[in-house]
DNA sequence: ATCGCTGCAAAAGTTTTGCAGTCGC
DNA sequence: GCGACTGCAAAACTTTTGCAGCGAT
């Protein structure tokens, strides 16, 4: 961190809700700490770690691909964020504290449409009663086919068969 | 492939059920294919790629790892394999076609569990109708706390409430 | 004989780690 | 000032790929 010592763009007098939210949990304010709460924020979830190094290089000083690791770790750890496994490599994590949510991941298009908690309670519920088994609710990713591809899927299948009929 | 050109240690004639099956269809019939279905087989699920490589090894002579990944391609191409995503970096494979299920992964003792698929079918169809969502039954686990991990959690949260009540 | 499969080695991609220096408290 | 945090570089780990040669059909 050589530069932007004195210059604070955008931290007036260091009491944003962020800030206040860390020191409440006795977590160091760090700039890159605030810059990757603020990338998840502006974008508005699932980010995986190399997306929120270049959305941080776009808007200052560019944050070492490790420090935002370990700061991930920490934001986990103490709740802040979540981290999810949507395929394709690499984790995503996105703010957690707002409302319950999942994520249903298209194998075709590779779209995340969020799929309210309400869903997931009974099967919970069945299997903390049956086996006794306790989901962790944030870490939910359901793969398959999301409605707009499986209406391609079905007329490409429709199409074939009308070829095969000629 | 330098050794074992004629010693067939336990493929006497060429027609196991795991033969037919690759005959059915239509894939070439290697010893190193076959020796992935035997280890996934004989141990019953959830292997991993390195796994499979150690459990051929202690078997027969080795198999290169690359093979083994382009075998689990074109056996899950094929059907005859599942790939799940149970944490931990690497990915398990195991047997397909038997009974559906499904995975419960404990995040303290990392024990898998199986949950038959009727456990998620309401869920499936509420997805389904409601959102249009398909969800491939093949690619799925939850993540949570198994019963016993639950019961030695909430007993250290009693201990700890116990000790500060000194 | 053909074409696909395998072994070997190297590369690609994500995540972790050791160490020295810096910064928040 | 102390201890935690960061940057840098290298390593660890899983998975993929190119290529030459072997093998199943």
């Amino acid at each position: 961190m050589p530069h932007q010592s004195s210059s604070h763009t955008h931290l007036p007098e260091g009491t944003t809700p962020i800030v206040e939210r860390f020191r409440r949990l006795g977590l160091r304010v760090t700039p890159q700490r605030v810059l990757v709460m603020e990338a998840l924020a502006s974008t508005g979830g699932h980010l995986t770690a190399d997306e929120i190094m270049r959305w941080v290089a776009d808007h200052s000083p560019a944050i070492n691909l490790a420090t935002i690791y370990r700061t991930l770790d920490t934001l986990a750890a103490s709740g802040l964020v979540t981290q999810t496994d949507l395929g394709g490599g690499a984790a995503s994590y996105e703010l957690a504290g707002e409302s319950q949510h999942h994520h249903l991941v298209c194998q075709r298009c590779g779209g995340v449409a969020e799929m309210d908690d309400a869903f997931l309670a009974p099967l919970r519920e069945r299997l903390l009663g049956d086996l006794g088994f306790r989901v962790d609710t944030t870490h939910l990713a359901l793969f398959g086919l999301c409605s707009r591809c499986r209406a391609a899927e079905e007329a490409e299948i429709s199409t074939q068969r009308a070829e095969a009929e000629i």
